[in-house]
DNA sequence: CCGGCTCCTTGACTTCCATCAACGAGCCCC
DNA sequence: GGGGCTCGTTGATGGAAGTCAAGGAGCCGG
């Protein structure tokens, strides 16, 4: 296995709250190679993990030994998180990644800190799964294209760190099927592939239109756990039963 | 709209974190009629919401009326997370369905309480995820069963509150499908359909094997946000690159 | 009881996509 | 440079599941 040559947008660390928790700058910081496991599944979970630069992707082996990528994490995401004692992902790094580890405080100062990121990632699971309930394959690869676009802040220019494999396995297609779709969307002008891991958008709102999306609405404002409008009590049956 | 006559479940009310947080037992609790709208999409976000009894669907409404639902709610669980201001979900009452309102206080012990509920909520959709990913629809229906199987602690028998529809826009398949498997799974021996909206699983090993589960791992255990164990700067390049 | 409604089932057809297969490109090491 | 490897592209084919359509089962109100 050799070193991807692609660092993808190695900038000054952000100041995000997931920051506050590690113990010192130096010692938390891990680099990753290409391919290398950051966490396999079984292992025992604990500390939260934060991308500095480079790409993670999050998943799972089957028993039948398929395999299944439920995310990916670019710079400033932080993941890792468990409801059990175990990690029921592995995490492997993509390209050279460099991951700050996390250890969050005993004291409840910490949860607090911590809550607006896990509620972004549950954010984005939830956006992914919206992603995966559609049967048509281009509105997935479209919705995907949009996504890494609104994450990167690259303009038109979106980098692939990720091999079309896990592509693929992201969004619940073949392999054959990211490739065939990749070369519809080029040959319609809708992009324009310059190397094989990155792509240009050349029609951004024909792309959000065949995946259905609105304006530009990037997850991961403030999270808010705070006041709420009460109200209480309502026996409303609006009850119009929406289908198709 | 009529009411349906399945309640699901009704019990005491779980020792929950959640509980910890309700204002006053008496005027957090508010009972929805079936198929009424709890909150919609782009409403302010704000409180959280416990299920006392009944069931509700979480879902979007996508630009071109298309309905996808990406999750159900059953008795214990907390729903409403938000990371922006407004709900980018709606989430309504599938039968008659009763809602205890949370009102999180601002002191950090309360992010600290909700944490493992946003952590168990988290797990839940990621294991939705890797059940969309699944290209065969057998394997979808089979995991949902066996989801449902486990979430409710009915042994063999399974309720299902929410239409095939619902179903249907939940595993991203057509409602046809959703019969037409249904009815398969009857003539292999592995279910029994004893009315509409229930379900008895009688081979239970064997739906296991078609969506691929080891064993009963209900998620939701105790959420470990402190201590770990360190590993850091490892440059291991165990580079097996996992594939189908 | 009958009509109207929603939800569910079943059938026929068609399309989309996974699979199998072959080949090319890039990379690395010997 | 040549061989071996992984990754990516493209083509051909078959099967799985969506779509269209018709009909049945409850449920309700008049």
């Amino acid at each position: 296995m050799t070193f991807q040559t692609i660092i993808l947008q190695r900038q000054p660390a952000m100041p995000r709250p997931a920051m506050y928790l590690a113990e010192t700058a130096q010692d938390a910081l891990s680099t990753y190679a290409a391919g290398s496991e950051i966490y396999g599944q079984g292992e025992l979970a604990g500390p939260l993990y934060a991308v500095e630069f480079g790409c993670v992707r999050i998943g799972r082996l089957t028993l039948e030994g398929k395999r299944q990528v439920c995310g990916f994490s670019f710079i400033g995401d932080v993941f890792g998180w468990e409801s059990g004692r175990e990690h029921r992902f592995f995490a492997e790094a993509v390209g050279v990644t460099g991951i700050r580890l996390l250890r969050p405080n005993r004291d409840a100062q910490a949860a607090a800190k911590l809550f607006p990121l896990v509620v972004e990632s549950l954010t984005r699971f939830q956006e992914h799964l919206l992603v995966l309930g559609k049967t048509i394959v281009d509105e997935r690869l479209a919705a995907f294209l949009c996504d890494l676009a609104s994450r990167q802040a690259n303009g038109a220019r979106v980098e692939l760190p990720m091999a079309r494999n896990d592509i693929a396995d992201y969004l619940g297609v073949s392999f054959e099927t990211v490739s065939r779709i990749l070369r519809r969307f080029r040959d319609q002008g809708l992009i324009r592939v310059p190397d094989i891991h990155s792509i240009e958008i050349l029609d951004r709102a024909a792309l959000e239109a065949i995946c259905g999306r609105e304006a530009d609405s990037p997850p991961g404002g403030t999270s808010r756990i705070n006041d709420f409008p009460v109200h209480s009590d309502e026996q409303t049956a609006r009850s119009e039963r929406r289908s198709k």
